[in-house]
DNA sequence: TATGAATGAGCCTTCATTCAT
DNA sequence: GATGAATGAAGGCTCATTCAT
């Protein structure tokens, strides 16, 4: 399998780096390959085209989020908390790789139609992970029975990707984990009075 | 003035629409001003350059977002109703120009970092309305007195924008429109239980 | 006669200023009309396009050049004084004009091959008269009776050509009209010993 | 090293080429690629830009230039001996290679302002080797003591190079390298008398 | 496997000239 | 005569991908 080759993990590693610090339009492959420590034509040795390199990076990347957070979630009962440890997990994992925050949230936007379709269907699976918790929430009668799962996800996911895009903008200037716990205190209780 | 000639209408609409049809990085100069019914040299009489259209597109677009909806929220009282109010235009709008949609949505976002940051500074009058009726409902007491503005309007513009993103994303088979009430009400209630 | 027009002059005189100013690559027709202080397409009732500015100003010019040589000249009667009053009236005109003399020995030079045929035909008035003045002083016995007229105005010619170049590309720092004597003794003594 | 590499060879003399029998300005890259039997792109291994071709081209010829006049000065004991030998490599060597001719004195005066002192300092090496013939001979009193050797210099290069462009202009109808001798008896002696 | 030299398609912008007013 | 808005052709350069070694 060659995704376990040491050379796979060196070239999505590089090209994380290359994107981050160049930007989306100036992370050419010859540059990715020189900062892996390979050859132009060895990066065809192990992806299909550029894109496959940016769509198995997200892929890759994302595998890990998702893996991470449902580690997270599996002891707790409650929704709410299964949301907080997702929204912690979220905005952690960002602050502790700014170059990934950097990439996913500004430079592989700047991709095409296409690849960002491709990119949608990987970023389901984590899609799938909140609609799971808000529907163990709503089963529990812990969120109400009448709560739009799908709205609900639009929610949640939009408010942490402007969270976490806001702060890259920004130059990751403030802590972004600190924000996790008002954050989640929002999506659970919006911004009206109880 | 040259904003009020008609060929800037022109120009910039014909911008929309091949933008749209045919995505970000196949809209030649040219394909617009053939659009545009004029020579390719015509539109350097009115932009400075490529980039300058979309910036000009998205000012112009923009200008008229927040103009209607600080006539629509003119009349209201409630902090929550003038929220209502915005996400039912914000909806409504671009329901109402599809092209409009999938170039905001989408297109745009493509640009590089550059011209994404020229882009955020034309947001930024947005994002001040948002604010604006959020210290509003604070102030006459709708809102809770520790309500964190800054990331309460991540949530709405984020909730907003994602689930636009969504609906373009799904060839906008369903009802845009309609979800605004859903919507408003999450963004005020939160998706936890009363 | 248009060329007794007073707009055939203002922009004959105002492609001088914006060549020299600008460069010749950089020398518009716009730009001309703008320091002219006419429509551009005033320029197109004067002049037959924009090479004939070119060809007109420097018969304008180099009308003048050989007028005022001739002028000079008319009183001597040996062929040295006359070489001697040509040098020192070129190099004396192109001192007083510094604009014409960035545009005749640099910026008139990247004109095409085209035009720099034209552009010669012009110069043959100027170079005929330095053969006159040879041909004076074969005559005469001034000058050695095998003398070829040709080679003798080449070398003057491009003598005083490359002076002017020279002192022009160290933009202008020392004085020039003082040069004339000494390039005077060279041509007419060359570099060798008596 | 790149320079000595076939393919750089092949595009400067294929630039030499296109340049002669097109003109500077429809010296197009495609056209020096195509007559050169390379790719459009493989030009940009070789050379930065276009201007880097022009460039290298007047580097690599005037470096041989100089390289053979000093071969064939180097036996010469007497100035005027070495000033021969300048003047008839000179003329032959254009005489050689008409190509070559018609760049240097026509088209490669068309560039612009930039790349023509580049091309300067590129000359320069030339100039310095016709001030050491003049300081050589001023020493060993072959010259007058009082020869102003820059002066002498603009005439000696002046006259050389306004007789190449005069046969050039001429279709180099006439046998350039037969010019040699006169011209070096005008420039030794000058055109009066003794 | 790995290399890296070579390929070649594709586009924004300028500016001399025209012509309706 | 005078205007100036509109025209439209034309080319240098980049970079993802290939393939002979």
């Amino acid at each position: 399998m060659k995704k376990t080759k040491p050379k796979y993990r060196q070239i999505i590693d590089a090209a994380v780096v290359v994107i981050a610090e160049n930007g989306y339009h100036q992370a050419q492959v010859s540059k990715i390959a020189k900062q892996a420590g390979v050859a132009d034509g060895t990066i065809y040795l192990y992806f299909k085209n550029k894109e496959d390199i940016l769509i198995s990076l997200f892929q890759d990347k994302m595998g890990y989020f998702v893996e991470k957070i449902e580690e997270k979630i599996a002891g707790k009962e409650k929704a709410a908390e299964k949301l907080l440890m997702m929204v912690e997990s979220h905005f952690r994992m960002l602050s502790e790789d700014r170059h990934l925050a950097i990439v996913t949230q500004l430079e592989l936007r700047q991709s095409n139609k296409d690849l960002r379709h491709k990119i949608n269907e990987v970023l389901k699976g984590y899609l799938a992970l909140v609609e799971r918790i808000l529907a163990d929430g709503r089963e529990s009668g812990e969120f109400p029975a009448d709560l739009d799962i799908r709205l609900a996800r639009q929610m949640i996911f939009g408010t942490m990707d402007e969270t976490v895009t806001t702060w890259v903008m920004n130059e990751q200037k403030y802590d972004l984990t600190a924000l996790a716990e008002p954050v989640h205190k929002l999506l659970i209780g919006g911004c009206g009075k109880l």
